[in-house]
DNA sequence: AGGCCGATGTCAGTCACTGACAAGGAGAGG
DNA sequence: CCTCTCCTTGTCAGTGACTGACATCGGCCT
């Protein structure tokens, strides 16, 4: 009904956001979407494999850029120190793509389900992080617990600055490696010896992780 | 077809696991599972507010007692300390459900659309954890800093456990905490004066968080 | 022209999930 | 013992996400 190939894809995620927040996530059905694209709801899923997936597509941009930077940074540099000269190498890249963030962001706030793909997302981004600082020699477990913890940074400053707007994505990065970095300094406890606390009710299904 | 009221719920649950591990999770569908626990679709979808959701129920336990081990934590205790405390109160809670776990697990990861719910749930966590230290004093940044950093220790702690099995989840999260230390004790590096790095392509949907 | 290929439309079908309404059983009160 | 009520479940009909199979159309290569 409009045009060929390449513009369809792109067609759709607009449409999607902008009927997100016009109607909502749940309000708003697939076939709406591609209507609005011009296409059949067919070829919506086509592009994406699910209705959620419509809203995520620019991750493997940030992943290359984080990764890219992880891989040429000094040898020197602690796993840490390397996820956060990372992180301060895309706020640039991230705040040019602010104007269309923005409004994604908040349907995603907004919708369960799709807060729940984008914790997937991340995840994806921390193993992948991981998978970069072990390619400079960092073993496992200390690469697979410093990109979940850089994340977590890297996340709650781009979600403040997001919001807030003004003090700039540099500035909320910069407060959270403080932060995070000032949580370890204090009295490092020698760690007890193990001494259980608890024993108490059963529970049914299970429940860890 | 069976049982009457409390029964149920737990039918289904179980029901479930089996299924999920005979078809696997796509392979069965709600109808199926309803049938095994005696009893029919909709009343599978009066427990449980989606197909995912059968298989996570625990959660609450394991919540309340990890806050209830910070509430009454000594109060010179830091932040992860505190949290760490909690972790290492609740290992014979969660040893005494391996049995349970274990197969619940794998299903787990042999379903991505399980993962995803379990990534979740872990967020709910570390929320419910961060909540709990600010009741502590902790201001908001730090509380859900530490929360989530704790958390990854603890969600890997937990996971390598489930899959080893012998050396005990006590050993293995006592591991991650000394590792996720040792990472913090390199150079705290003086956090060079923000030097911009990239300055790339554009980027379509967006992508960040 | 002939033929290949990628993107799209069409159709039919499965399955997750929901609202509305009726039925059965257990307990409280008369 | 009867009845009213609450709680749990069954039944039915319907929406919407997602999929496989097949036909079509517009280039593009030869």
């Amino acid at each position: 009904m409009d045009k060929p190939g390449p513009g369809a894809r792109v067609r759709l995620q607009q449409a999607a956001v902008e009927l997100f927040r016009e109607r909502g996530y749940d309000g708003t059905t697939a076939a709406e979407i591609a209507a609005r694209a011009g296409v059949t709801e067919r070829t919506f899923f086509r592009h994406f494999p699910d209705k959620r997936e419509v809203l995520f597509d620019g991750q493997a941009v940030l992943v290359d850029a984080l990764t890219a930077s992880i891989v040429d940074a000094p040898a020197e540099l602690g796993p840490l120190d390397t996820l956060f000269r990372a992180f301060r190498s895309v706020t640039t890249l991230l705040e040019d793509n602010r104007p269309f963030s923005k409004p994604r962001q908040e349907v995603i706030s907004a919708t369960p389900a799709l807060h729940e793909r984008e914790l997937s997302k991340l995840e994806a981004l921390s193993e992948a992080l991981a998978l970069a600082l072990q390619g400079r020699g960092v073993p496992a477990l200390p690469a697979a617990l410093a990109a979940r913890t850089g994340m977590a940074s890297f996340a709650h400053a781009t979600l403040a600055w997001l919001e807030d707007g003004e003090p700039g994505l540099s500035h909320h990065l910069e407060l959270a490696e403080r932060t995070l970095r000032s949580m370890f300094r204090g009295r490092p406890s020698p760690v007890p010896t193990l001494d259980v606390v608890v024993g108490t009710t059963e529970f049914p299904s299970g429940g860890q992780e």
